[in-house]
DNA sequence: ACTATGTCCTGCGAGC
DNA sequence: TGCTCGCAGGACATAG
């Protein structure tokens, strides 16, 4: 279940393996395939370019294309992108194009260096798009400050839990890591946005950078592990306090772990540690 | 303008 | 052993 710091180490594993690379040609797969742009406009805007750099925007992966036939004397169009999204079980595999083709690959690309770049997603929550200035609305949670923190949540009724997974706001923080901040700052999931003090919310900022940094910082380590093949192999895990921990011991107070579902999502917290 | 809820999709594991 | 069922959950549509 890919968050920011997954979609970043992903990311960065793909830009030191395929930047610089040319696309020669994109496959998609049979009918109803998980894209946000025709299967016509997805193809005429990556073949024939060259993948200039792979980054991370909230949880999307944009590859920047530069285009390969530039002899129009017109003013070229604003930068093309091929936007990937992994939702939950999404995957980017570069491979050699005899390895076995996996089961709801949707994607495949021909890379000039002779490789591929497929796109695997079983359940099929991943989006494909192309896009000129991709713009994926929210602030970057490793790149906001204070003021603008509280700002996102002045006035809003809404469980600070739901708050912090609304990607308009901020982008990139998914249930996961969001259980794990309000944890670190002592706020139970369910307390109302606009209730929460600006000390607390500056605990809470803090929390969440602290978090996605550690979780960065993990990931980083086993790059190589998981953009290839297998995939699989080498999901790191940030040492859960909190999240998937339902009835255990609270590691600060012992107090078991509670689990509530808001906005239909699994909730985790300690009843004493948060309030 | 917000907020809450349902839906998509498949694989896996618990429980009988 | 083999089956059913619930759950996982990001983003969007829809309704209130």
């Amino acid at each position: 279940m890919p968050e920011l710091p997954e979609v970043e180490t992903i990311a960065r594993g793909l830009h030191t393996r395929v930047s610089g690379d040319g696309i020669e040609s994109i496959w998609l797969g049979g009918k109803p395939e998980p894209l946000k742009s025709p299967a016509h406009e997805i193809a005429a805007t990556l073949e024939h370019t060259r993948i200039l750099t792979v980054r991370r925007v909230g949880k999307h992966i944009v590859f920047d294309l530069a285009p390969n036939n530039v002899r129009s004397k017109k003013a070229q169009p604003a930068q093309a992108q091929w936007i990937v999204h992994l939702g939950m079980t999404g995957r980017l595999q570069v491979c050699d194009p005899q390895s076995e083709v996996l089961k709801h690959t949707h994607a495949i690309l021909k890379l000039k260096s002779g490789r591929e770049l497929r796109f695997v997603d079983p359940r099929r929550f991943g989006r494909l798009s192309v896009a000129h200035g991709f713009d994926a609305g929210g602030i970057e949670p490793l790149e906001v400050d204070l003021d603008r923190f509280i700002n996102l949540f002045r006035g809003r009724k809404t469980p600070i839990k739901s708050a912090l997974l609304n990607q308009k706001l901020l982008r990139g923080v998914g249930n996961i890591y969001a259980d794990e901040s309000l944890f670190r700052a002592g706020i139970r999931p369910r307390r109302r946005a606009s209730t929460i003090t600006r000390d607390q919310l500056a605990k809470l900022m803090t929390s969440v950078k602290e978090v996605l940094k550690e979780a960065i910082v993990l990931g980083g380590s086993s790059i190589s592990d998981y953009v290839d093949a297998d995939g699989e192999e080498g999901f790191f895990q940030l040492q859960h306090r909190v999240y998937g921990r339902e009835g255990e011991p609270c590691l600060v107070c012992k107090t078991p772990i509670k689990r509530i579902v808001i906005a239909g999502r699994s909730s985790h917290y300690c009843l004493k540690c948060q309030k």
